[in-house]
Order: structure tokens, then C-alpha cells, then sequence
DNA sequence: CCGTAGTGTTACTGACTGTAGCACTTCAAC
DNA sequence: GTTGAAGTGCTACAGTCAGTAACACTACGG
């Protein structure tokens, strides 16, 4: 249980509330209600929370009698495991064949590009340092 | 119908079957069922096929009366879709903020970045004359 | 002691996937 | 021209999972 399950695998209404809870920094299910478009019952929001704690992918603490929550990991870095499982799954690992589709169908224009290579760039130094 | 999904949503044996296609350039269903490790019944090929083909993945001709399918876009492209959904979805469209989630997570060594830049540059390049 | 706010448990429905049986068509051979 | 094999679509059933929520339990405050 508690297995780490993938941000891309999560359904419409789980993606929007642990979007949220990244946003929030800490969030609770009152807080989280709170900024949902559709009206939901409470009831609702906390069996999602709970559902995305099982999938590894939240955490909690107790704070008096109320569930504070916290994602477990960083957006990008969520983010980054589930390009690699598309790389491993589609392209043999290979996130460069991923990068260049993303330029050879224009998802990422120039512009885009140089940024990304100077920010890459950045990261290396830091890293490497 | 015939909305293209995303290849991040499909099922196991549908990821499998999809990468097999893409590595055979063309396939039927009995080519597909060849190398299938597990032993599957032709109509459960077919149907995954159809299905496929029904996602906008796959097309398919028609050669004597056999259905000859082929990828409806290069693995790289439909790749990069997956990813550029992610970068949507978690990051604000950030491709930037994924990848540097994946320095940070260290999917990316340092070599395999460098070689990502200049991929990145050359691309740039051929994409600029 | 009672209500309120918080929680876990349980459940129902609909969608989608793995898996396949079966009925239909057509070409080829007897 | 009837039959068989190879190919096809249609239909289905079981299992899983997400959306959605009611309800019952608990504990703190007044």
C-alpha cells in the first residue's frame, strides 16, 4: 500500500485538488473545498485527500483535531518522474527523444528552446560546482 | 470519436502493443500476436488494435483482406504531446520547470544534460535556416 | 450533556481495460 | 457451388478505479 502511483495516472477531479494543495503549501480539506470551482461536499474532498495519500503522493499531519496537508514532493520533481516513465515506456529511456519531438512538433518554439538551453546550462554549473 | 488520447492513459497490454507497432513499421495482427509474450488470442489482438485505431494512434489500410496498421505519429511526437501535457497540467506549461525536475531529481545526469543542450542547439539550428 | 467540526468507513455508479467468443464475409480449392 | 480457412466486426463479461457522497463515530467547547 502507500505505493508511489504517478501524477499522469491520477483522474480529473484528483489532479485539480492536488494541484491546489501544491499551491497552497499547506491546505486542509476546508481550505481545499474552499477553491474548487464545482461545489463539492466536504465528504468528497477528504476521500480525495486521502485517496492521493494512499497514492504516496500527499501527507499529513494532525494540528488539534484537523488534517494539515502537504504534498510529498515538488511539483517539478513529480513532474519529472512521470516524463521519465514516458521516456522508459516509449523511447527507451531516452528523454533526448523526447525533447526532440517536443521541438519537432513546435510544442516548444526557438524562444523556448534557447531558454531551456541556458537554464540547462545553469543547472549544470550549479550542480557541478 | 476518434479523439486522439494520450499515450500516458492507455492500459498495459495497449502500451505494449502500440510499442510493437511502432517498432515494426507496419504490422498486422498475427505480426503483433507473434511477439507478444504472453499468448493471446487473435481477437484480443484485434480488438486492442481497433481500439487503438479508435484513440487516434493507429490507422489503419487495407491489403488484400488484411488491415496492415501503422503508428498515426513518429514515437517521439506522441511522446513529447505526453509530456507537453504534464508541463500543462503541473507546471503551468513549463517544459522548463519538468526538466529542471529532472535535473533536480537526478533522472538527468550531468553528461546526459550536456548532450541534451547540444542536441537541443543542433536542432535549433536545422529548425532556423 | 449536547452540538459541532472533524474524521474513517462504506457504497453506488459509470468508465475503461483485459480478454475472448461468435457470427459474418470472402477467396480459393475441390 | 459448396466448403474451409483466414480475416473481420460485434458483443460481452469481469475487474479496477474515479467521482461522488451518506453516515456513523469521536472529541472538544460551552
Amino acid at each position: 500500500m502507500s505505493r508511489v502511483h504517478d501524477i499522469a495516472d491520477l483522474g480529473g477531479l484528483e489532479r485539480e485538488i492536488l494541484t491546489l494543495v501544491w499551491r497552497q503549501e499547506s491546505a486542509t480539506a476546508e481550505s481545499v473545498r474552499a477553491e474548487l470551482v464545482r461545489p463539492l461536499k466536504e465528504s468528497t474532498v477528504r476521500t480525495v485527500l486521502r485517496r492521493l495519500e494512499g497514492k504516496g503522493l500527499l501527507r499529513h499531519s494532525v494540528e488539534g483535531r484537523t488534517y494539515i496537508y502537504r504534498a510529498a514532493e515538488a511539483r517539478g520533481r513529480a513532474a519529472a518522474r512521470s516524463v521519465k516513465r514516458i521516456a522508459d515506456w516509449f523511447c527507451n529511456g531516452s528523454v533526448e527523444e523526447v525533447l526532440v519531438g517536443l521541438v519537432d512538433a513546435e510544442v516548444l518554439g526557438r524562444r523556448e528552446l534557447k531558454r531551456l538551453a541556458d537554464r540547462i546550462a545553469k543547472t549544470k554549473w550549479r550542480s557541478q560546482s
